[in-house]
DNA sequence: CTTTTACAATAGCTTTAATTACCGTTTTAT
DNA sequence: ATAAAACGGTAATTAAAGCTATTGTAAAAG
């Protein structure tokens, strides 16, 4: 289906040349969304194949992963597969947003909770470690975590996905803030909320990725880092 | 070469079985360094081979570099590019530890020039800020800059690669502290320093990859964030 | 000057991933 | 109950990536 030029052999001598394909491909075109399942089967169906990649992220890692070695594990056929996801890349992107709309939702339950509204820099640090731990622990739990947080830096459309989502977050963090008297402009604050949930995410990768690391320790150093920011925005 | 049982029909009906393979792939085994170039016209093939790859990630990114690819638009043939690089991530590798070499360096003499020896809070974070801005000008100008960073975090032999880099120069950050009066254990500095760069790096990277973003702004809130970090360590 | 070693191209083979044409079965709607 | 849609399997095709056996040429060593 794509169109692509690349395997002739005049391109062979001479270097340096030709642009090679940029757009086109099926990493930046997911957006062609597929059917959804309406019977309850195809549900079943939809949810093994989400099951079966994300567990086999953790065994093979994302570029490994492949339409075909899903399929076989779930024990499909490629068309069942693909009635549902035109590609690799659909799946991780339903992970993807999945695995978002959990994080996300726990920053908002925390908004929500008062997340803000705390007196002291120990009251706030000791929030904000609660906040993260409970982010990490929803992230943990998430089949292939490390992967799909890896697809959604490195693949362009999950990367819109989770722009769009983090940009959402850091405005409601800003406004936040600014029901709980922070006196810097807009701006400012959702600039830095981007900044500090992007390190605090950061952070959390370094942790799930070596886990010989401590945990505790690291979220409680960003936690201050990034209250300690905040106060400094104040004055 | 690799021994895989993957395709056989008898595992299409049973899901959830036997592993997936978890080594003997090319990924995990780069190890295998190949010859190294004697002659100067195999040096100039060294580097054009590295050059193309570099120039064609920023082009295609990473997944879809292929040895392959690298010869075509390098004018070369397979065995020619095999002679050198068993595969794709040994090529990746060279471009890493060159990446992380330059990188090193710049932490390395702005240590030796005495980076972490300021009197005010002020002056740390413009120090900081220099040294941030010094690795982000040397890691912009690096063909390929975001692939190869992704591929270090990405490729388990890169990964470690990485690591020890890491875990040395935030020994010698640590060090370096210990002899400017600082009063914090080594262990506890080390730990530090491990955690304070990879929070650059990370936020390096989201300056990379979004360049609408205000780099010096970042740049200054993260250097805060640091120095604030090893202040409050102190007392 | 000749022998050995380094170097690189031709050509081709193998594996695997991606994708679809086709057809039978189940579910839903009329 | 029957037509239409949704489902999912068989089987095969296509294209690309990974890799190498073989062979000729340039360079270095003797």
């Amino acid at each position: 289906m794509s169109i692509r030029s690349l395997g002739n052999a005049e391109e062979m001598s001479s270097a340096k040349k030709a642009p090679v394909r940029k757009a086109a491909d099926p990493m930046d075109v997911v957006t062609a969304t597929k059917q959804q399942p309406q019977q309850a089967r195809a549900q079943d169906t939809f949810e093994l194949i989400l099951d079966t990649a994300g567990r086999l992220l953790d065994e093979v890692g994302l570029e490994r992963l492949s339409t075909n070695l899903v399929c076989r594990r779930a024990g499909l056929s490629p068309p069942a597969l693909y009635r549902y996801f035109p590609n690799k890349y659909a799946i991780l992107r339903e992970l993807g947003d999945r695995l978002m709309a959990l994080q996300d939702q726990a920053v908002l339950d925390w908004i929500e909770e008062g997340g803000l509204a705390n007196k002291t820099f120990e009251d706030e640090v000791a929030s904000n470690v609660r906040l993260q731990e409970r982010v990490n622990d929803i992230t943990r739990q998430f089949p292939g975590n490390i992967y799909v947080l890896r697809a959604l830096r490195a693949i362009p459309i999950l990367r819109e996905v989770r722009m769009a989502s983090s940009e959402m977050v850091a405005e409601k963090i800003a406004d936040s803030m600014i029901a709980n008297g922070h006196k810097a402009s807009r701006e400012r604050l959702i600039a830095s909320a981007r900044l500090t949930t992007e390190l605090a995410y950061s952070a959390m990768e370094m942790v799930l990725e070596e886990p010989s690391r401590d945990a505790h320790q690291i979220c409680t150093d960003v936690s201050k880092m990034i209250v300690t920011h905040y106060a400094q925005l104040k004055g």
